[in-house]
DNA sequence: GGGCTTGTTTTGAATAACTCAAAATAACTG
DNA sequence: CAGTTATTTTGAGTTATTCAAAACAAGCCC
């Protein structure tokens, strides 16, 4: 019975092992991002903020940068939209957006299936990684818009 | 002896067949387009001013928006960038960027190696453009940073 | 070529999404 | 518990872009 959504004392060990200090705004923030994927930072701050009465935007942002860095939670920013943090992190996966609504999924990498990510003239650059954007209508909007 | 670097003649008609009308500072942004790949909107104005004095930022603002919504240029929004412009349009090709500098170069898309580009799991979404983005270190940049 | 209609541009202001900085505050260390 | 240093608040500033009203000018018609 001590378990909510995720335990405050497992996120606070996340936070901590990275090297961060728990504090309230971040616990909640770290929270927030556990229950929801792929959201903004107003949102975050939306979230948090009831949870944490007194907390800044710009601490949120503080916050999702400084997770950002330390590797706890994964940053996008997919064209037309603010940037987006999920908690997804490590494995490289990508993404489809819907053109009409803005809904963003999980896109897993099919391994094995990657030799077009070696770009075919790399103009010398030297690839890191690759980043994939899949855009069209999500099955909402694919009802909403018939012909 | 009539060709600069293109033809002011050719520019309007392009621009006349988008559907658009031609004016001075639409033919001075094209021209900036055909001469500079994946420029931003601040550099095309700063370019464009000298040609046709008077022009203002949110004018080409607006031709971009434009040229993008006819067709005639492309634009992208890597992540940590301002919009790029680039007239190469049509062929849905890629990007490399530099984690270092910044700089981008278009990839082709290697044709018949594109079954990555079609997700595992789509999730229902109705895919319509896969956009690839690379990062990694331009040349100059890994020159650089020897390490 | 001279009006007319409508699309464009200018001018002026506003917005979204962040970022910066100084002072106040609170975590962790010992 | 005190001290050191990270974090947050408060307040302001920036960048890239958008909105809107009024002035202007392209293309069409005669
Ligand atoms: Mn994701
Ligand atoms: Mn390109
Ligand atoms: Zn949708
Ligand atoms: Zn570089």
């Amino acid at each position: 019975m001590t378990t909510e959504r995720t335990d405050a004392t497992a996120l606070a060990d996340s936070i901590r092992h990275a090297g961060l200090r728990v504090t309230e705004p971040r616990v909640a923030v770290l929270g927030v991002l556990e229950n929801e994927s792929h959201i903004e930072a107003e949102r975050v701050f939306r979230a948090v903020l009831p949870l944490v009465p007194g907390t800044s935007v710009q601490a949120v942002h503080g916050i999702l940068a400084a997770f950002t860095q330390a590797g706890l939670v994964r940053r996008i920013e997919p064209a037309h939209s603010p940037a987006l943090y999920e908690r997804r992190v490590g494995d490289n996966h990508h993404h489809v957006v819907c053109t009409g609504c803005g809904a963003v999924e999980d896109v897993d990498c099919t391994v094995g299936h990657s030799p077009c990510l070696t770009p075919s003239s790399s103009g010398g650059f030297q690839i890191q990684t690759a980043e994939v954007t899949f855009w069209g209508l999500c099955p909402a909007c694919q009802a909403a818009v018939p012909a």
